[in-house]
DNA sequence: CGTTGATACCAATCACTCCTATGCATAGAA
DNA sequence: TTCTATGCATAGGAGTGATTGGTATCAACG
């Protein structure tokens, strides 16, 4: 599909999600579960296995920056960049006009 | 995920776009793409060979009906059973869920 | 008539996102 | 010390949907 497909319109949802609960806050990776979990009202519990390789694409892209703290039980904390604040307005931006598109065809919601 | 997941997010969005077209009236693959950039007003541009497989699905799950119709340039056209309504009514309400939860999570629009 | 463009159907293949399953390690509670 | 929660990470796979390309009809135009 061109303009938004059904597959943008998905994808990057999970990355988008956190980066939205991040801009609130540094996180480790299991607190930011738990966050999202607490934000969606339990409706999102994300795995470990979901979440690490979103983290791993997000520093790679330079969307967020992460380091090492403690010692013995190391935690790696994540920190979103200004460049991941854009990437997020920009992805919000998308989701707004996807919702849109999905329920004009459903009928539904009215938007003015 | 548990609940809803970022996956169920999105699955069958296609599905339901395409069920929720026909629950107006049959039609034929290629009308049915029209009509579904008509009414997303120009957003979703669906592919045929994004198309067609899920109608088949659809039609395997006996969520829509097949016919064949016309001579010489054969059009098959499509049409929603009971069980695709049904199926229809469970997606639309999936749909409500997940954008609730997606946007709880970004903090945006408010729900009654 | 031949070409072009719109209509109409379909299969094969691929990319991407996310889940499942698993492994390893540390800290605290029982 | 054993169990559970915390914490990071990878491998493999399932599912959705996009891309590509192939076939065929029909109308309009030259």
């Amino acid at each position: 599909m061109i303009g938004i497909n059904a597959k943008e319109l998905v994808k990057g949802t999970a990355g988008m999600l956190v980066l939205r609960t991040l801009s609130g806050e540094a996180l480790h990776g299991y607190a930011l579960i738990q966050k999202l979990r607490e934000k969606s009202g339990g409706l999102f519990d994300m795995k470990e296995g979901t979440l690490y390789p979103i983290l791993h694409a997000l520093e790679y892209e330079g969307l967020v920056e992460a380091s090492w703290q403690g010692e013995g039980r190391r935690k790696r904390v994540y920190r979103i960049t200004q460049s991941g604040q854009k990437q997020l307005a920009s992805l919000q931006g998308e989701w707004e006009r996807a919702k849109r598109a999905v329920d004009l065809v459903l009928g539904g919601a009215q938007y003015a």
